[in-house]
DNA sequence: ACAGAAATGTAGCCGTGTCTACATTGAATG
DNA sequence: CATTCAATGTAGACACGGCTACATTTCTGT
């Protein structure tokens, strides 16, 4: 690196790049969307049983206790047999992390005209791909556009 | 359906919705990436080879083979043996959809303070989650904004 | 206390997307 | 034309995330 070729090409190098961290982005998704579930879910109902957390998210209990699995392997959570899953600090932070990036995505879609509904859909998907300096755009302009 | 007990929780139900929602849209991330640089590629060189396709992806040329094939299998794309590769009706329409999205995403992250080296790497992964209504509120914003 | 129901665990399948390693083909160079 | 090298193909491994099917455990209502 730094061996920047005068004239080279170069132009589609960056291509790559963005695709790297996209797919990177991506392979966090599962983890910040479970995090933040389970956080919801022992919230609003004290524990996160396996079943709730399956049909939370719209899949089998079986693929739920493998996604826990992941959680736990990654040091976000953990869980003993037949007893409810908790999220350890770092999955606690993850989940807050994402939560807030959520709603700032919502309320932005929301701003520019973005119907609600398709805005909280969209978002589901959005919020794993909004980069810290982006997300502090946002909440500038939010803040800029109310004050 | 039209069966909604009153008063039930199924306030939780609509989240299911969403999570699967966000894994089919993500299914397609992979097709709308490739058919667009692909289209790039073609458009810049005449041609789209494996190894350029690999590069551009950031992948190695057997990952790039495989997602040929995918693409082939879903019609929209053909290439035969130590050729090129083609887009199909299908491909270029595909192409020509997601570029449209990926310079609207560019654009409004832009628009809303975003500096444009974040908002081109985001926007890589932002794409793929809006919706063609959260694309036209989009498009709507920012030409009012233009106005 | 017990039987049945619900929840959870576990095994194993499939499709996808990534990689490395090696084989084959095509193109360029002398 | 022969050699060599780049491009491409192919095989096979792995991790992931979804599923079904079945086993086990826990909870619940009588
Ligand atoms: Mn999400
Ligand atoms: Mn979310
Ligand atoms: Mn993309
Ligand atoms: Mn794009």
């Amino acid at each position: 690196m730094s061996d920047i070729p005068i004239d080279a090409p170069e132009l589609e190098d960056t291509a790559a790049e963005r695709f790297s961290q996209a797919r990177t982005a991506q392979s966090l998704a599962l983890l910040e969307d479970y995090t933040e579930m389970i956080d919801d879910l022992i919230r609003e109902l004290g524990e996160a049983r396996i079943t709730d957390i399956a049909r939370q998210m719209g899949v089998t209990h079986p693929t739920a206790t493998k996604a826990v699995a992941r959680l736990k392997r990654e040091g976000l959570a953990s869980a003993r047999p037949y007893r409810g899953v908790f999220l350890t600090e770092a999955g606690i932070a993850m989940a807050e992390r994402v939560r807030l990036r959520h709603r700032v995505v919502v309320d932005l879609l929301c701003a520019v005209g973005v119907p609600p509904e398709a805005a909280e859909i969209d978002a589901e998907g959005i919020e794993h791909h909004v980069s810290d300096v982006t997300l502090q755009a946002f909440e500038a302009w939010l803040s800029q556009k109310a004050g």
